[in-house]
Order: C-alpha cells, then sequence, then structure tokens
RNA sequence: GCGGAAGUGGCGGAAUUGGUAGACGCGCUGGACUAAGGAUCCAGUGGGAGUAACAUCCCGUGGGGGUUCGACUCCCCCCUUCCGCACCA
C-alpha cells in the first residue's frame, strides 16, 4: 500500500474555508466538513497526479518509434479572455480518452496542444487599452493553459506551439513563399467586404448576412489592392478528394456545395452592332441549361460588367449609370433578402441569339452576380424562376421551349420534350444538351464548361497582428520581390499605435523604419508589404509542425511527417467545417505538389462535436414596460429579456423574477454572455472535481450531437465515482475490497462483458454508453459484501481515460505501483462472455408470452418443448394449430398458430 | 426554397446485418440509518385495465399506410424541430 498515497486522502487541508464562506451553521459544517474528507474528495488528489504526469514525462510523444502511431488532434483554441467554455471541454475530453485509450492499446499517440493566437480581439483590446497584442496573448494562454493542466488532459507539452511565435510564423511565411512560387498568389484590385467598424477588409466567409461575423458591424464593398491565393486551381481536387476521407456527410456535403461545381456551357452572343452604334462586342455567358438555348428571350449583365460601359446606348446612360451607382452602395445583403422585386435597366442594345439570330435586349440587374460565372447571363423566363420574376415585373417575352409545365403560371424548370427549338425539337432534356453542346462547339460560338461557386481566397487583412507578408514591393519598377528563405522570419515591429490608418492601411504603414527597405536582389530602394495574413494562415499548416516543433531546417522533417500523418482523428467545432478544412486542405495539397508532404490529405477523420446549450430564463417586456411572464410568448408588440440565471429567484420549482411577480419562463439555447446561461468549467472543477466535469459531459449523449446543459446532472456521475471510491477506500461502505473474497463466475461474466462493451464503445467514440456500462458493473459490485482485487483493477484501468485522476488515486490505493496511465488496457475472454444457459424470448404470433431458460446449445426442438412447458405460453397455444416455428437460436422464438 | 441531420417515459438518452423497447443517469415516490439530511443504503417508477396480493391482459418509439411470423429499425406519404446554403444562371 501506498501511504503517500493515502496520506493525502485521507484528513488534513484547509477545505474548512471553502465552507465558512457558505455561512453554514458551525455544527452543520463541522459535521458535513468531517464527513465528506473521509468521502470522495477529487480536490485532494487531483493536482498531484497532474503534477506526477508531468514530472514524469507520462505523456510525452517519442517522435521515433517502431510502435503503431495514432495522431490526435484537438482544434487548437484561439486564447481568448473568457477563457475556456465547457464546448472546449467537452471536445478536449473526447480527445483525451482516445488518446489514453490508443496509448494502453499499444499505440504511440500524438496529442499536441497550441494557440491559434494571431487575431483581432487582441488588436482591438490593444487599441483600447494600448496593450501590446502580444502581452494580452501571453497572458490568456497563460490563463487557459492552467485552465487545460487542471482538466488533467494528457498533452505533451513540449510540442507546445503558438502561432505567433517568430519561430512558428517563420514557417508560416516560407509557406506563403511556396505559393508564390508555384503562381498561387498574386494581388488584385478587388471590390472586398470592407468593415468601417473593424478597419479592416473580411473574407466573403466572414460575412454573415452583410455583417461582420465577429462583432456584427456593417460591412461594405469597396475595391482595394489585396493579396489572393488561387484556391480555385485546386477546386477540383478539394472536391474529388473527399471520396478518400471519412469526413461526417453532413460536412462533406457543406465543402461541395461550398466548392460548388457545376457543369453547363459557355456561350458567346453577339452584340447587334446596329443597335450600339456599330461597336462589336461579345457577350459571353455560362449555363447549366443550355439545352433552353432557342428560349432565351433577353440577356443580362451584372452591373459591374465592364461591357456595359461600351454597350449602352447614350439614350440609357444616365439610367443605366444611375442604376449601377444604387447597386455599389448596396451591402449583398440589401442585393438580396430585402429585395422582392427583380430590378433592373435596359442598356439599349441587343445581342444576336447564336441559334436562331434572333435579336434581344440586354439589360443590366443586381439579380447576376458579377463573381459567378461570366457575370452575365442568358435569360430564359419560360424555364429559370428568377428569370420569370423578371420577365414579369418587365414586361418581357416568356417562351416555352420545354413542355410539361404552365409558364403562364411559373417557370417550368423541370424535364419534359423541346419544343420551339428547331433541331432540338421532341428530344428530352439530358439528350438536347448534349447536342446543342456539340452544335456550339461545331459553329465555334460555345463550348462545355464548368463554374465553381469557390473563389479565389483573400489573403490580406489590414492590420497589426498577423503575420507579415515575406516581401518587399520595389519602388523602381514597381515588381514584388520575396524575401530570401535566409531572412525568414520577417519579424513584426513594435508600434506606438495600433490604430488603423483609416484609409485601408494597416497600422504596420506608419512604421518608416521598418516599411523603407531595400530589395534584397538589386539593393534598390523598396517598400515592404503592409497588410498582413488573415488568422487562418496559422492554423493550415499547425498539425504538421506538431510532429516536428522545433526544427529549423524545415517545418517538418519529411520522415517524420510520413510516420505520422494523416491525423487519424480530428475533432472541433461544426463552426469549422468549411473554412478552416477548406484552406488547411488547399495548403496541404500545395506542399504535397511541392514535395514537403507525404500525404494528399490531412485529416483522415474528423469528428464536430456537438453545441452545449444552456437554460436562460425569460420574460417579456411591452413597450410601456409592464412586465410579461411566458403569456407574453409570440407577441410583437413585447421585446423578449433574460434574467442571469444567478439573479433568478427560485420559489420551489417556480423561477420568478428577483423584483417582480412575474414567472420566468426557461429557454434552452446556445450559451452567450448576454444571456447569463453560460457555464464556466472552473467552477465545476471546484465544485466536483475535474473527473466529474469530464465524465458528465461525455456522458451527457453522443458526442456529436447538440446537448442541453443540466446543471443537476454533474451530481449523478459524482455520485458514481464516489461509489467506485467508497469500494476501494472506505471501510465503512457496504462493499470492500478483500483478497480472500470469492471471484465467482458471475461476477467474472459481468467483468468480462463490461470490458467488451467499453473497449468496443471507447473504440467508436461512444462515451455515453460505455460510462453506463461502468455504471452498471459497479452497481453489480455493491450488490455484494466483499470483492477480490482482481475483479476491481480492470474497471479502475478502463476508468483511467475517462476519469484519470480518481483511476490513479484508486490505483495506487489497490497497492499497485503508479501509474494506471502506463498500463495496458484489460482483456476479455469471449469463453467467459456466455452462460451456459440463456434466456430465450419466446412469442405467439409475434407477441411476447413468456421467457424461458434454454441451454446455450438448444437446438429447435429443444427449445420449443422447454417453450412448452411455460404456463404462459401454452394458454396462448391452447386449441390452436401451431402453423409455423421460427427459431433463432439467442435471439427468439416465435410460434404461428391458426 | 434547396441540402443535411433528427423526432423514443416528467428530462438527458439506450436498444437498428429486423428478434424481450425504455439500459445508464437525472427527477420523483416509499422505506432504512439519523438530532438533522441536499450524505449514504434498499425498493419502486412508460400509460391504462385488473387483483386482497400475485398473476394476467390491452395500448405504446411524431402521424397515416405498407412489407414481415415479428418493425424504434425496412418502404411510401405527411407533420415538426435543429443545422447549413440561399437570386451561384
Amino acid at each position: 500500500m501506498d501511504e503517500s498515497v493515502l496520506a493525502v486522502g485521507s484528513h488534513g487541508g484547509d477545505d474548512c474555508s471553502r465552507l465558512d464562506q457558505e455561512a453554514r451553521g458551525v455544527r452543520y459544517q463541522e459535521t458535513i466538513t468531517g464527513e465528506f474528507m473521509s468521502k470522495f474528495d477529487p480536490a485532494k488528489f487531483e493536482p498531484k497526479w497532474q503534477s506526477y504526469w508531468d514530472e514524469h514525462g507520462t505523456f510525452r510523444t517519442e517522435s521515433e518509434t517502431d510502435r503503431p502511431t495514432y495522431y490526435v488532434l484537438d482544434m487548437f483554441p484561439y486564447p481568448s479572455g473568457a477563457g475556456l467554455h465547457v464546448g472546449h471541454v467537452e471536445g478536449y475530453t473526447a480527445t483525451d480518452i482516445v488518446a489514453r485509450f490508443k496509448k494502453a492499446r499499444g499505440f504511440e499517440v500524438l496529442h499536441p496542444m497550441g494557440w491559434d493566437a494571431f487575431g483581432l480581439p487582441a488588436e482591438q483590446y490593444a487599441l483600447k487599452t494600448g496593450t501590446h497584442p502580444r502581452e494580452t496573448t501571453e497572458k490568456n494562454v497563460g490563463v487557459f493553459k492552467e485552465q487545460l493542466k487542471s482538466l488533467g488532459f494528457a498533452y505533451d507539452w513540449e510540442r507546445e506551439i503558438n502561432t505567433t511565435d517568430p519561430d512558428y510564423y517563420r514557417w508560416t511565411q516560407w509557406i506563403f513563399l511556396k505559393l508564390w512560387e508555384r503562381d498561387l498568389a498574386y494581388i488584385a484590385e478587388v471590390p472586398v467586404n470592407w468593415c468601417p467598424a473593424l478597419g479592416t477588409v473580411l473574407a466573403n466567409e466572414e460575412v454573415i448576412d452583410g455583417r461582420s461575423e465577429r462583432g456584427g458591424h456593417r460591412v461594405v464593398r469597396k475595391p482595394m489592392r489585396q493579396w489572393m491565393l488561387k484556391i480555385t486551381e485546386y477546386a477540383d481536387r478539394l472536391l474529388d478528394d473527399l471520396e478518400i476521407i471519412d469526413w461526417p456527410e453532413h460536412l462533406k456535403e457543406m465543402q461541395r456545395n461550398w466548392i460548388g461545381r457545376s457543369r453547363g456551357a459557355e456561350v458567346d452572343f453577339a452584340v447587334d452592332p446596329e443597335s450600339t452604334g456599330g461597336l462589336e462586342a461579345n457577350i459571353r455567358v455560362f449555363t447549366t441549361r443550355p439545352d433552353t438555348l432557342f428560349g432565351a428571350t433577353y440577356m443580362v449583365l451584372a452591373p459591374e460588367h465592364p461591357l456595359v460601359d461600351e454597350i449602352t446606348t447614350d439614350g440609357q446612360w444616365e439610367k443605366v449609370k444611375a442604376y449601377r451607382e444604387e447597386a455599389a452602395r448596396k451591402s449583398d445583403l440589401e442585393r438580396t433578402d430585402l429585395q422582392d422585386e427583380k430590378t433592373g435597366v435596359f442598356t439599349g442594345a441587343y445581342a444576336v441569339n447564336p441559334t436562331n439570330g434572333e435579336k434581344i435586349p440586354v439589360w443590366v440587374a443586381d439579380y447576376v452576380l458579377y463573381g459567378y460565372g461570366t457575370g452575365a447571363i442568358m435569360a430564359v423566363p419560360g424555364h429559370d424562376q428568377r428569370d420569370w420574376d423578371f420577365a414579369k415585373a418587365h414586361g418581357i417575352e416568356i417562351r416555352e421551349v420545354i413542355s410539361g409545365g404552365d409558364i403562364a403560371e411559373e417557370a417550368h424548370e423541370g424535364d419534359g420534350k423541346l419544343v420551339n427549338s428547331d433541331f432540338l425539337n421532341g428530344l428530352p432534356v439530358d439528350e438536347a444538351k448534349g447536342k446543342i453542346i456539340a452544335w456550339l462547339e461545331d459553329e465555334g460560338v460555345g463550348k462545355e464548361a464548368i463554374s465553381y461557386k469557390l473563389r479565389d481566397w483573400l489573403f490580406s487583412r489590414q492590420r497589426y497582428w498577423g503575420e507579415p507578408f515575406p516581401v518587399v514591393h520595389r519602388k523602381e519598377d514597381a515588381a514584388v520581390v520575396p524575401l530570401p528563405e535566409e531572412q525568414l522570419p520577417l519579424t513584426l515591429p513594435e508600434v506606438e499605435e495600433y490604430e488603423p490608418s483609416g484609409t485601408g492601411e494597416s497600422p504596420l504603414a506608419t512604421i518608416e523604419e521598418w516599411v523603407e527597405t531595400t530589395c534584397p536582389q538589386t539593393g534598390e530602394p523598396a517598400r515592404r508589404e503592409t497588410n498582413t495574413m488573415p488568422q487562418w494562415a496559422g492554423s493550415c499548416w499547425y498539425y504538421l509542425r506538431f510532429i516536428d516543433p522545433d526544427n529549423d531546417e524545415a517545418p517538418v522533417d519529411f520522415d517524420l511527417e510520413k510516420n505520422w500523418m494523416p491525423v487519424d482523428l480530428y475533432v472541433g467545432g461544426a463552426e469549422h467545417a468549411v473554412l478552416h478544412l477548406l484552406y488547411a486542405r488547399f495548403w496541404h495539397k500545395v506542399l504535397y505538389d511541392a514535395g514537403v508532404v507525404s500525404t494528399k490529405e490531412p485529416f483522415k477523420r474528423v469528428v464536430n462535436q456537438g453545441m452545449i446549450l444552456g437554460t436562460s430564463y425569460a420574460y417579456y417586456e411591452t413597450e410601456n414596460g409592464e412586465l410579461l411572464g411566458n403569456e407574453g410568448e409570440g407577441r410583437s408588440d413585447v421585446t423578449q429579456k433574460t434574467v442571469h440565471v444567478d439573479n433568478v429567484h427560485w420559489e420551489g420549482e417556480t423561477p420568478m423574477h428577483p423584483d417582480e411577480d412575474v414567472e420566468l419562463e426557461p429557454v434552452v439555447e446556445k450559451m452567450s454572455k448576454s444571456r447569463g446561461n453560460v457555464v464556466n468549467p472552473d467552477d465545476v472543477v471546484e465544485e466536483y472535481g475535474a473527473d466529474s466535469l469530464r465524465l458528465y459531459e461525455m456522458f451527457m449523449g453522443p458526442l456529436e450531437q447538440t446537448k442541453p446543459w443540466d446543471p443537476r446532472g454533474v451530481n449523478g456521475v459524482h455520485r458514481f465515482l464516489s461509489r467506485l471510491w467508497r469500494v476501494v477506500c472506505d471501510e465503512e461502505a457496504p462493499v470492500g475490497v478483500d483478497e480472500s473474497a470469492d471471484f465467482d463466475e458471475e461476477l467474472e461474466r459481468e467483468l468480462h462483458r463490461t470490458i467488451a462493451q467499453v473497449t468496443e464503445n471507447t473504440e467508436e467514440l461512444r462515451f455515453n454508453t460505455a460510462i453506463a456500462a461502468m455504471m452498471e458493473y459497479v452497481n453489480a459490485l455493491y450488490k455484494r459484501d466483499s470483492v477480490p482485487p482482481q475483479a476491481v483493477e480492470p474497471v479502475v484501468q478502463m476508468l483511467a481515460p475517462y476519469a484519470p485522476h480518481t483511476a490513479e488515486e484508486l490505483w495506487a490505493e489497490l497497492g499497485n505501483e503508479p501509474s494506471v496511465s502506463e498500463e495496458p488496457w484489460p482483456t476479455f475472454d469471449e469463453d467467459k462472455l456466455e452462460e451456459d444457459t440463456y434466456e430465450l424470448a419466446v412469442q405467439v404470433m409475434g407477441k411476447l408470452r413468456g421467457t424461458v431458460d434454454v441451454a446455450q446449445d438448444a437446438d429447435e426442438e429443444a427449445a420449443v418443448a422447454v417453450a412448452r412447458a411455460n404456463e404462459d405460453v401454452e394458454r396462448h397455444l391452447e386449441g390452436r394449430e401451431i402453423r409455423r416455428v421460427i427459431f433463432v437460436p439467442g435471439r427468439i422464438l416465435n410460434f404461428v398458430v391458426g
């Protein structure tokens, strides 16, 4: 028996102070305290084991190993000032269980953690307080790290990385140079999402409903000089390689939608020179329905389309100009949602339909997007609802070219036979498509084409707190010159002001001595790039750096990469389903092409942990200040307000407003500061210990599912740990561990069944049912007076990944050498799973009429004999003819009677 | 509107190559131990009928049809909820 462990586990310490603060009666307090401390008290041993793992390097990973490798990764956090929330804990616990489990199963496990520490919040805090983002970041990282350690996660902290560390972003810059060398990075003057409040541009993905994803500020379109990455060049591979990875379907589907590949044709329409005063021009459109070409009755150019300037006639110029200006002022939001009526203006020009020579009017309308396809369309109102709406509004002809619908009522977008289409008449849609494409190609006026929703990645931000671009702009000839590799990292200079210049340039532009430099090739005067990279950059490749964090020759050693990649399991929030995962896949493929890595895809398996919801307490306030309870729900003249959870006044089971006589309504919703329904992991750890928090989050339900937090639920798992604790440690418990206790067959069978189920469930990430199985087993132990150590030790070993501190403590208490984290996973014996007999369900006409015990190897005849000896069964068979007997050994016996 | 996922006790959830629905936990009810219990232990807990009690029977996995000896599980139609995309030609 390890005495040091015992000593920590028993009386002593300063726990009284906490209870003092709770202002309980003195006598009550003493009794409770005394009793509590001889019981299960995680605070007494959790920190001890955390130090033990640290000191012994229990979870250090050997990069070079002969054992099979397993790489399990969390989406590393942005270290915000708010600290860790229960959603982090959910994902991190899941991976921690897997890491510890795989280690016990003989794998060399890589399970690292780091910080995605560039980003807006630290910079905005700097704007407000003048604190350097580096300081804010360091402080927040400290808090996060302490929180993670307090939860006992088995990270190899020697591999900790931070994206803001120059030794790290040196390689982010290096990868950028690879992109540049491969012609995948370029500068363009593009209309961007400019957010005046944040003083920066945002990527399309960072704009939601016309507002910034972070902070909800207004976003407008503005043309600016920007860095772009040619992710579109990889669109096909990003789409096709989804087939070779094991991701949840919804996630793949979101990526497919985002890439948005569609097959169709590009068709050239000549502008009729007569309508434009002799100007010759060509309008190229993309369409997925070339079969409807004969039904095109007008064309539309996006307002931004450059041809608008050329073809608009003098008579229409004023109107077109006004329309374009209005469209430019509108945000994307206004161009879509707020607009029922489709607006547009006629340019005065006509185009010629190549199939029949017909002249059709060319309009400008903002329902056509400049960024998709060619920015121009042929409009077929008979067979496209959007065009139909527009044609109706502007009195344009609607022509039927596919039969089967009623185009007077709505556009017919489905299948049918071609009509009014010359040589296509009579064909179904599919065949017509093939035939018209062939015809277009023969005539040289069109070809088969593929279009994508995916656009090139807007890769620069006008911020200070990001990776500087490793390039200079030579003044002489405006050439963009990359820095040579040996000059990396290009570090961020110190600045006085974090304020963006307001014109769109970053604060870096104000640091003369940094900006003014010379060209590394010619020595001529040059300016540094003052944009910085977006936050996604650092997270695009961090999983590689964990494999080889101290390498100063390369981002990652090629052989080590080969040994560890791809990541076997990657767990994180669904909010990164598109952006981060798509960008990281893109960079990985570029690195693959550049020979830096050996794998085509970085993440073999991805799992999104479900959101944890909180309960808030709502009431409703009318315009004149009257407060209503749930009777206000759904009324349009009221505003929903929330009472902070801590301020709810409980009248028994009823939540009441603290000041008014109003009954509150519990609402289960996403946790947010403003709702006052955020559960702080630190509080739970303090009250119940880290193991109970871990266990509860895993017991709540399936990992991927959205689940409501039940504050009483933690109690249940805490009770379970406490029960197991008492079996081992409490002499007054109704059951104790005793060397001489009988390890009977029944108990042994229970144990082996438990091992089988926990093993299988853990492997499949079904932690909730694994925990349930362990609970059942512990309940079974409780039915006895005493149990032998060999009946308890395996369950302690299986508990270790889930509740590691408690498991370590019990393992030592059972007289074993530390640490249980170094022990192999228990095995089970197939032969010990089954009894000699089993309970067979007997049905008559499919209804359960009784159960009987039959021998394991009973055949149908034997089973029927036993079943018919059962009164209840026999009663239902009485006087009826047995027409058929269905016997599935081990499962069911069913009599079909006449 | 389109796409994806899902509807099971008072609550979170178990159980699907079709085979005893409701494991495990919360909550609740009763009892034990107590000066006390928000500790612990024991028992019970889907709904209904029935019995002195035990039996026993009927209904039941969002709704309606179907396949089958047998359906939470498979097929068709409908309803609801959540998530994502949203004028992508």
